[in-house]
This record gives C-alpha cells, structure tokens and sequence, in this order.
DNA sequence: GTAGAAGTTCGAGCGCACTCGAAGTCAAGC
DNA sequence: GCTTGACTTCGAGTGCGCTCGAACTTCTAC
C-alpha cells in the first residue's frame, strides 16, 4: 500500500487530477504528503477519503457544505450527532429524488409506449410508408 | 381552460417566468400566442409542452439537446423513431442512475450506522461525556 | 385619471464545479 | 547530459442553466 502519484490517484479514483489538487485548495482534502521533489503522494487513507467525498457529492451535496461538513469531521468525535443530522437530510433527499424518478421513468415508458404504437400503427398500414425504406 | 397569463403559467407549472421566456427564446417552445397588449397567452397545449421539457429536463437531458428533440418533434411524424431512440437513451441513463443511487444510499446507510455505533457506544461509557451536555 | 402591480425586451451577470494553460521544476531512460 | 513526459503553482476561463435589472408599456382597482 505505498502512496500513490496524482496520476495513480485520479485512475483510482475516477476522479480528475485536476480536480484532486481543486479538491485539495478547497480544503476538502487535507494537505497531501509531499515527496522531496515537491510531488503529492496520496496515502491509502487520502484515498478512502476522496471516496467518500465522491460518495457526498453523490447524494447530492454541493462543495460548499461539503466543506463544512469536513470542518465538522475536523473538530473532533463530539460533532457527530451533527454529522448524523446533515447526513440524514442528504439521505431523505436522496431518497426522494429516487422516488420522483420512478415517477419521471413511467412517464417516460407512456410516452415511449404512444411512441410506439405510433410506429406500430403505420407498419400494418402500408400505403403510409411507400416511398419510405423498409426498416426490416 | 382559458388561455393562462405568464404569472399563471409559472405557478401551473413550477417554472419561473424568467425561465419560460428563456425557453420560449432557446426555441424549446414554440412562439406564445400574445394578447394584443402584447402579453403572453399560454394555451393548455403550451402548459402541457411545458410540463413535457420538464419531465425531459428531469431525465438529465442537457438544453442543447432538448433543441435537437424539438427540432425532431417539429419535423414531423417520421422522425418518431429517432425521438423513439433519443428518449431510449435517457431512459437507460435514468435506469443507471437509479441503480447508482441505490447503492449511494447503501453507503450512506452504513456511514450512518457507523456514526450510531459510536454515538450509542458513548451513551455507555458516561465518563467520556462529562462535561458534555446531556441530549436526552 | 392615477397608483401600483404585472407585463415586455434586451443584454448582462451569477453560482456552481470544475477545467485549463502558462511557466517553471523534476524524474526516468538512454 | 539530454530528451520526454509528468509534476508544480497560480490565476483565468468554461459551460451550464438559469436569473436579474433597466427601461419601458399595459392592465386593474379605486
């Protein structure tokens, strides 16, 4: 498990190079390790933690709370309860949002479905398509 | 079903009146009817195409491409199986994005009890809360 | 008829989350 | 030792989807 390049890092992670040292400015990540030479070396545990910044940004979370959720994790075990909360809140929208798109996916298939018979109605009515090449 | 004024619209349909201008001059709907003031109308058809952007919106589709599905519509009828493919694509996109959300939520779920465990623990070993208020 | 709310067009501005490019330093292979 | 490519910092730029404000007109209620 010996730390990793940025370049290793973004691979593993998914997350852009770029975007890891925006991340890092951001104070989402902590001041990664440096080599002599000045490069970041990115340790097993500041990849676990890009992970779950991933896992934050998608329940939806914009960088600005992300940002003081991470001051919360800084300052000690006795926030929790408070990291419970803003976590629970993410995890309601979240499942909210997956319930608006059931909604939006059966809304979707109806419109598909007219769509559809549109499609089917014209095949069995052949002189609507002359001229039009055969799609079979 | 008279014919709704702008601020009507809005409400109807949740989209701001800034927005349904802005859509009006992306070309996502089609040119509102004006009273003769010079005010907009919005027929019931209009508030229906409304709704319909919104639900493609909510799929995830991007405005760009939203122009190019209703460059498609205004085509005509035998571009039905090009829209049949294009809201295929969406469709699957949300499939995906609905199964990625499960598993967010999952992750979550378990942060979450991770963050119990700890608090509960603390609950049981009274000497590492003196000092702390109390939250029963 | 007048006040005040609501409408119009137009271009500019905003917030977000990156994303990029310049200018320079460092590392690995030959 | 030199090339090639990856790394560094820094500030600036981008794309998206609105959102706003100014300057003006029109409608509604009294």
């Amino acid at each position: 498990m010996d730390p990793l390049t940025i370049d290793q890092a973004a691979a593993e992670t998914g997350v852009s190079k770029h975007t890891l040292r925006y991340y890092e400015r951001e104070g989402l990540l902590p001041q990664i390790d440096k080599a002599p030479s000045g490069h970041r070396r990115y340790s097993p545990g500041d990849i676990e933690w890009v992970r779950f910044l991933q896992l934050l940004r998608a329940t939806g979370m914009p960088i600005r709370e992300m940002k003081t959720f991470v001051a919360l994790t800084h300052a000690g075990d006795h926030t929790i309860p408070d990291r419970i909360a803003v976590l629970e809140r993410y995890h309601a929208a979240l499942v909210t949002r997956m319930a608006e798109d059931r909604e939006h996916l059966a809304r979707l298939d109806r419109k598909l479905g007219i769509y559809r018979d549109i499609v089917a109605t014209r095949e069995v009515t052949p002189e609507h398509i002359i001229g039009e090449p055969s799609r079979t």
